[in-house]
DNA sequence: TTGTAAGCGTTATCAA
DNA sequence: TTGATAACGCTTACAA
């Protein structure tokens, strides 16, 4: 058992003031000679003092720690590379201001709303980080509801009363399918994400778009779940196409290693017979066999970027200062050797 | 801004009673008269009341919460499918008790007691987990000083003072390498995870163990990361031996795809002429080609446990029933196409 | 420049 | 069975 702690009013009557100097000693606040000052922090040093959390979550009515709600299915998030990166990001800005971070995963099917109502009622954070924006998502009635503030990763699409950090997927996504067409390919299939989800959409709507601007168009879109299941099942769909594409465009790895597997289960040789490509750079796209062509973003930085802007939010609320939305550096195009210069056949 | 909410004094006027009384209702704890619990109660609702978390905090020095402290690369704990899964059972009972979970990552570099310290000193969580435990592990004894409940993801090597949780990994292992030794394979070799890992040994151990029981001896062992970089190297090493071995088990998934891409990129025909193996039946185990012979755990049913167990710990403090460990069903085969008999040469 | 005292919303103690 | 009242440890008006 750790011996007590000490309390304020241990240190204040070594130091031989009052609570009241101590705290303002330790927030640093004006009013009081540098003499007596040196003094409290000596004295608190001495003893080892640490402010209570609890007493002052109480006392100003602020957790200190922000929450992220994960709702996706744990077989859908594991092998996903964005979120760790993002929390490790999260947490380089969190760990020097001294706030924690609440960390809820919930599954698609449940009551998302729940979480987010006991986040806000418990008081267990001062804010929030939606991630997977959705079209019309509900969550951001729900919260401007709930008064918790929050910060979008990317910008949703309605009117919201959220700071927005962005990270454009679509850069990424123009300049797969620019590649591909430099490499002669005309028939380029797309597998996307769910379409209920923003960035789902902003990497098909690209993906359509830069094909048109080059007077083409897909050879077929599948709407897959992210999955690589799903990865297989669209590919062996596209595959069976009386006109086979000749190049695969996915919305992200797990689906494009997925497909890679099946397209070599189907006897085809990548990127012989067919090219392809993924979105976020994992890990494993790097040694996967032959290395995947995708897309790097810095999940990193975007936590960071989000964990700033949403403390700027909560220490402004009441100010009337907005927070600017935050534009971060698009995702890049990485070349390896799943995709290759079309042979006429 | 959320109308301000109402405390428990509002509640205890409404109901014409003392705020002591409302305590004892919502708590259930005898001496109040049925009427006046039932008068109590209904006030609460009608008022929409729900204690603070905070002055509960307070009052009882508890957080309501629990603290996992991840201490790991985040680019290795992507594509990891442990996590995830492990925190969403864990979750799983912390919702019906209202508490949170706070997730702390580190990386390995990093000083990772002072994570701990943070954790401790700030009052932030009533207990945490401790995972991926090492070999003469130093928090057991940072956290006993620290005075901080814990539960260890399996055992320890040396005392603790903490409940154990426990998945054995050795006969997964086991079960992997007598799969190959049915196959004829008599060439085996391993990739192990760092040595500083209870989990890691555990995998090489039971891999050398299995095979010395057939009378055979390792090809090779490399130690190498988890990584599928080092995957990649650990396997073309061993594919440079003068006599290759004919097949090699991986200690986690993540090496073992990396491997199979490496052993394609050398030309190898897997499982022909390399079978592999590897750990975690990670999502994509079954999606690549071929699909991955692996080995199954439940991290999902781990996190349950997990958290159950140190909340019996957390509940019990002071009493002096210790809580007992828990041994949870031990890791599958999953036998897929990567691994097949041997043909001779 | 410093000290005093009143919150913050619970739980716990102890008379009545 | 009840109802005051005192912690819990801090912040912050307000006095001095």
């Amino acid at each position: 058992m750790a011996k007590d702690r000490p309390t304020i009013a241990d240190v204040a009557s070594r130091a031989g003031v009052s609570k009241g100097a101590v705290s303002f000693a330790l927030n640093g606040r004006p009013g009081l000679a540098q003499a007596t000052v040196d003094r409290i922090l000596a004295a608190a040093d001495e003893l080892g003092w640490r402010p209570s959390n609890r007493a002052r979550s109480l006392s100003v009515s602020k957790a200190f720690a922000l929450g992220l709600v994960i709702t996706r299915d744990p077989a859908v998030l594991s092998s996903d590379p964005f979120f760790p990166a993002f929390i490790a990001g999260v947490e380089s800005v969190l760990a020097t201001r001294g706030q924690a971070l609440v960390l809820q995963v919930a599954r698609p099917g449940e009551d998302e709303a729940a979480g987010y109502r006991r986040l806000a009622q418990d008081g267990r954070v001062d804010g929030v980080f939606l991630s997977d924006l959705r079209h019309d998502d509900p969550r951001i009635d729900l919260l401007s509801e709930l008064g918790l503030p929050a910060v979008t990763l990317n910008r949703p699409e309605g009117d919201s009363p959220f700071p927005a950090v962005c990270l454009d997927d679509r850069p990424g996504t123009v300049a797969v399918v620019e590649h591909l067409l430099e490499l002669g390919h005309r028939r380029i299939a797309h597998v996307a994400g769910p379409q209920a989800f923003v960035h789902a959409t902003a990497r098909s709507d690209a993906f359509v778009a830069t094909l048109a601007a080059a007077g083409l168009e897909p050879v077929a879109i599948e709407v897959s779940d992210f999955t690589a299941a799903g990865g297989i099942e669209a590919t062996r769909r596209l595959l069976a196409l009386p006109e086979r594409p000749t190049a695969i465009v996915y919305a992200n790895d797990r689906m494009a290693i997925a497909g890679l597997g099946a397209a070599q289960q189907a006897g085809l040789t990548v990127p012989d017979d067919l090219s392809i490509a993924g979105f976020d750079d994992s890990e494993l796209a790097e040694f996967v066999h032959p290395g995947l062509t995708t897309v790097r973003a810095d999940p990193y930085a975007f936590g960071e970027a989000a964990a700033l802007t949403l403390n700027q939010l909560i220490d402004g609320a009441g100010t009337d200062d907005t927070v600017a939305d935050v534009e971060l550096p698009p995702a890049r195009l990485v070349v390896r050797r799943s995709t290759a210069r079309l042979e006429e056949s």
